[in-house]
DNA sequence: GAATTAGGTTGCGAATCACTACTTAATGCG
DNA sequence: CGCATTAAGTAGTGATTCGCAACCTAATTC
């Protein structure tokens, strides 16, 4: 039967619940055309050419999952506005990740529009992994641990602090 | 009619493109699974317990998109390893940005087994966004440009090169 | 008060998902 | 060899979801 249990138990990670709540068709891509700045039912509707119900049920979900939140305009009650939380915002690593990732080993085409640093125009670099201490780290240079292994830095203690 | 047509086309940005590879249920999780060291049909089979044609048929695509390489093992050719590719490796950042996200925001376990780096195993640090020059950048600090306005830095030339 | 607009909901056929059982091919072992 | 076992994958069968079109409802406009 096709019940739809749970992907998994969310005991050993959160990738799961994640994937709960954005990962069906077309969650990801609302959640794009959101931080380039649509907010209306009708406007991801035309921009994404996703059918109406499934575009409510997403839309549903995301508010239920705290990523979306829905207010209708004081202005003109007819139009809710969808605008993401803290929460949903908080999504934009892994959406530019994964475009990012498109954009090298997909079609090539370099995306449009892309994301600027506001005081020089200039584009992000590539979202990669960092040491603590800032270092890029790449799949040679990392290993899994237990996190119960994971002995804590003793952390210089600020000097102010320390005297 | 339930044909399932790409879903968007690819003009303007390459999520899509990266979403028809890994954008199914389960890809994303069988993925993680061969991060975190599995590589045989009946590994991932138990560890997800995933049904077992729903896997084949995405093993088979995350194959297709050259994601994962198939290879039967010269020692027991019943064996087959599926491993992933460079293309599938440069995923990570993706899945690890996803998954901090999760356990942000989600049931606020912190994941096991955890990324470090090799040197002091130390956990590595949150995915984020970064400009050009290393500042952490956050939604208020960016802008989204098209790519033809945006006018390269006149890059500091190499001296050796300059001269 | 009729038409329009924004945001949905309903019905229906096609595709996908998930569970179980079966198949095939390569090894292991007596 | 001959038979059990293992690894990987396929087939059959329902439940669920997707996608399209049409319809509905409330708020606004003319």
């Amino acid at each position: 039967m096709g019940l739809r249990e749970p992907l998994l138990d969310t005991a050993c990670c959160s990738l799961p619940s994640a994937l709960e709540a954005i990962g069906e068709r077309w969650s990801f891509l609302i959640l794009r055309a959101a931080f380039n700045g649509l907010h209306h039912f009708e406007e991801f509707q035309s921009e994404l050419g996703i059918a109406r119900n499934i575009l409510a049920n997403r839309l549903g979900r995301l508010v239920e999952n705290g990523i979306l939140a829905r207010t209708p305009l004081p202005g003109d009650r007819r139009k809710i506005e969808y605008r993401l939380t803290e929460k949903g915002a908080e999504l934009l690593p892994t959406i530019i990740a994964l475009r990012q990732w498109g954009e090298r080993w997909g079609s090539g085409v370099p995306s449009t529009p892309v994301l600027v640093d506001k005081r020089d125009n200039q584009p992000i670099t590539r979202v990669s992994i960092h040491a603590h201490d800032g270092r890029e780290l790449g799949l040679m240079d990392m290993c899994w641990m237990h996190a119960e292994d994971v002995k804590p830095l003793e952390s210089p203690v600020h000097p102010a602090i320390a005297a």
